[in-house]
DNA sequence: GACCAGGCACATC
DNA sequence: GATGTGCATGGT
């Protein structure tokens, strides 16, 4: 599989110490971010797909509305209406249509392991991640964010933020495809979900922090260190 | 009022 | 395989 990396000087043993200082900076700045920001496994899921596309504090919303009317359970959430879903989700926007994607994982999580995530999560992780991309409505993003938040499989979750930053810091090149991009970190960085969970947390604090919407180089502490390196 | 936010599936070419 | 479009709310 062809990675699109540029030429320099992000190559690579070049690479693995990049990534490993760009972490290193992210951890001294932010410290340890401690993801998901959620109670149970279960609740990480459900954000997961309420938060496609879609501002986290809208996503908190419809959260507490399932949290209040106690439906942050499996079983719960599988035995109530797809009216009242979508009612209590509206906030998170999509509502209609996230409905369907929470029933769908709902019906696999069924019929696959009976409702219960530690037989999920005692699946290894190439298999799981094929059953869970099958899932109508899971694309990659979301299928990652499960396996590690969820599930603490050690896999990288490659995101809008992610994106931005390494296309921003000249790591890979505008447009790769998720799988690429998401070969990048895994071939350079220990094999360690802690590691991947930690990153990639960090990345969104820096993002929400200083990119935002797009890069300010400026205030970035990732690009004043390649500027004081070049 | 316009723009943006932690995607994804589907139709079309 | 690449590109365009629909899905929708709430904050700035």
């Amino acid at each position: 599989m062809k990675v699109q990396v540029k030429k320099s000087p992000s190559k690579g043993r070049d690479l693995k110490i990049i990534l490993l200082k760009v972490y290193s900076l992210l951890h001294k700045i932010y410290g340890p971010q401690n993801w998901w920001p959620a109670d149970s496994s279960f609740e990480v899921i459900v954000g997961a797909i309420l938060t496609q596309n879609t501002n986290w504090s809208n996503v908190e919303k419809a959260i507490t509305n399932l949290k209040t009317d106690n439906l942050l359970h499996p079983l719960a959430l599988r035995n109530i209406s797809t009216n009242k879903l979508a009612a209590l989700i509206r906030p998170s926007g999509y509502y209609n249509i996230k409905t369907k994607r929470l029933k769908n994982f709902l019906d696999f999580l069924f019929s696959s392991y009976g409702g219960k995530l530690y037989r999920m999560k005692q699946t290894g992780l190439e298999t799981l991640r094929k059953e869970i991309l099958g899932v109508n409505g899971i694309g990659p993003e979301t299928a990652d964010s499960i396996l590690l938040y969820a599930l603490d499989k050690p896999i990288f979750v490659i995101d809008a933020y992610t994106r931005r930053i390494t296309e921003c810091l000249k790591i890979t090149c505008q447009g790769s495809k998720y799988d690429d991009l998401q070969l990048v970190f895994m071939q350079n960085l220990p094999n360690d979900s802690r590691l991947f969970n930690e990153y990639h947390a960090l990345i969104v604090a820096h993002s929400k922090a200083i990119c935002k919407t797009k890069p300010d180089c400026e205030k970035c502490i990732l690009c004043i260190e390649k500027r004081r390196r070049a």
